[in-house]
DNA sequence: TGTACATCAGTGAACGCGCGTTCACTGATGTAC
DNA sequence: TGTACATCAGTGAACGCGCGTTCACTGATGTAC
């Protein structure tokens, strides 16, 4: 019994050092309601530029002078949220990766990938938005994010090893490119619209096996054509 | 003289089916002038949204309530911006076309395009700032005025009849949502660093040249590795 | 242990400000005859 | 022609409102001893 109220008070003692104490709990708390407010308040159509303070403090039930408990301004809780969703993001890809769908075809994981779009869809929507919506530092921020991914995904495609890594970058930053492209298209579209789902999804696939065969043949041979001016 | 005046009087009354008068003149400099404004304030970083009308109203010089004498809010503003700026990007790329553009090498057509993009810096930071950024309708809008640039592109190039027309469609799409989305990234980044400039310049030379071969490919034969697994 | 003190997330009121929108108006331009 | 009237882009004042930010505060939680 004296031990054990010896370990709370030990536990107590450590709490600074472990954050593991109460107040702290209900801060990160506060904070990630907060994050979640701005996420919910922008939804499809709002940049984060057009959020007020007010609104998002009122929407994660605090009062506004309570907000710079937080952060200093909304640029700071965007890049909260670039830092959170791009963590996110590269849970989900992981996952995906863990499910084998980079060893699957191509088509099942853009399946796997339109689904996880659609899961997650103020999440994508904010990160399309943002990518070249409003701020510089936010932009940047998730352009960092999109450039760890497609760093990611070059070290995990298993190409031939013909093809330097510096090619595999490029590809995959091609890919990522081209396929957030098609998940803002996909995002922008009739949500009950099915048809024209599996025509963006199917769409996203020709892209990207086109871009695959461009990049694997490249290193196979030059091609040369008389017919086409278009190829320098 | 009474040929003259009897003229001017003629002339006159058909001020209003000609829509030559002053009065018209004198609006449509105004309307001119709240889009330039508009477009100006935006500048790098603001998008549409955070634009408030008393802003635009005084940078063109008039007050804020005779805004409305030429648009019902800023929204209609907006989409007068994609259409005036439609127009103008739909002009650039026909007189690139005229110059020869797409029947050169496709470096020296990207070399064009990127000038174009830097002494046109506001308008396209615009179409790219907005194609994802705010309002719906807005990106619809801007939506429709990519298409037509890739339709157009599409009919322009004279690739081997062998390859259908939807396929060139396909390929003229991909081909604009790469060079907007490089584009993007030349404006955001360091205007005085040349050296980055030309880096862009190249990887987007390199995307292009991988898109048309990958799809060129496609048409002639089916490739199948079995190092890869990447292709579906 | 328990008491006295420190910390700090959240409060609530207050501020000055720019916002969108309305309104009756002005006066230059246009029209009818 | 010129006069009398109509049109309408732009004015200027006013409105109620939500904004970001400040401030002294409260009271629950944490710390020292």
């Amino acid at each position: 019994m004296l031990i054990l109220l010896f370990f709370f008070r030990r536990a107590s003692r450590l709490n600074t050092a472990l954050k593991l104490n109460q107040r702290y709990q209900q801060k990160l708390r506060t904070r990630q309601a907060l994050v979640q407010a701005a996420l919910d308040l922008m939804g499809e159509d709002k940049s984060l530029g057009e959020l007020s303070l007010r609104e998002v403090a009122g929407e994660a039930g605090i009062v506004p002078a309570a907000f710079y408990r937080h952060f200093q301004n909304m640029e700071e809780l965007g890049l909260a949220l670039v830092d959170d969703l791009g963590g996110k993001l590269r849970t989900i890809l992981r996952e995906a990766r863990k499910k084998g769908a980079y060893k699957t075809a191509l088509q099942a994981s853009m399946g796997l990938f339109f689904e996880y779009v659609r899961n997650n869809r103020l999440l994508f929507r904010f990160i399309c938005r943002e990518r070249t919506g409003g701020n510089k530092r936010i932009r940047q921020a998730i352009r960092n994010e999109m450039a760890f991914i497609a760093g990611e995904l070059a070290s995990d495609m298993r190409l031939p090893s013909s093809i330097p890594f510096s090619e595999i970058q490029f590809l995959s930053e091609m890919i990522v490119t081209n396929a957030f492209h098609m998940a803002a298209e996909f995002l922008d579209s009739d949500l009950k619209d099915t048809a024209n789902a599996k025509r963006l999804q199917w769409k996203t696939v020709k892209q990207l096996r086109l871009i695959f065969k461009g990049g694997l043949q490249r290193k196979k041979k030059r091609i040369r054509t008389t017919k086409s001016p278009l190829q320098s």
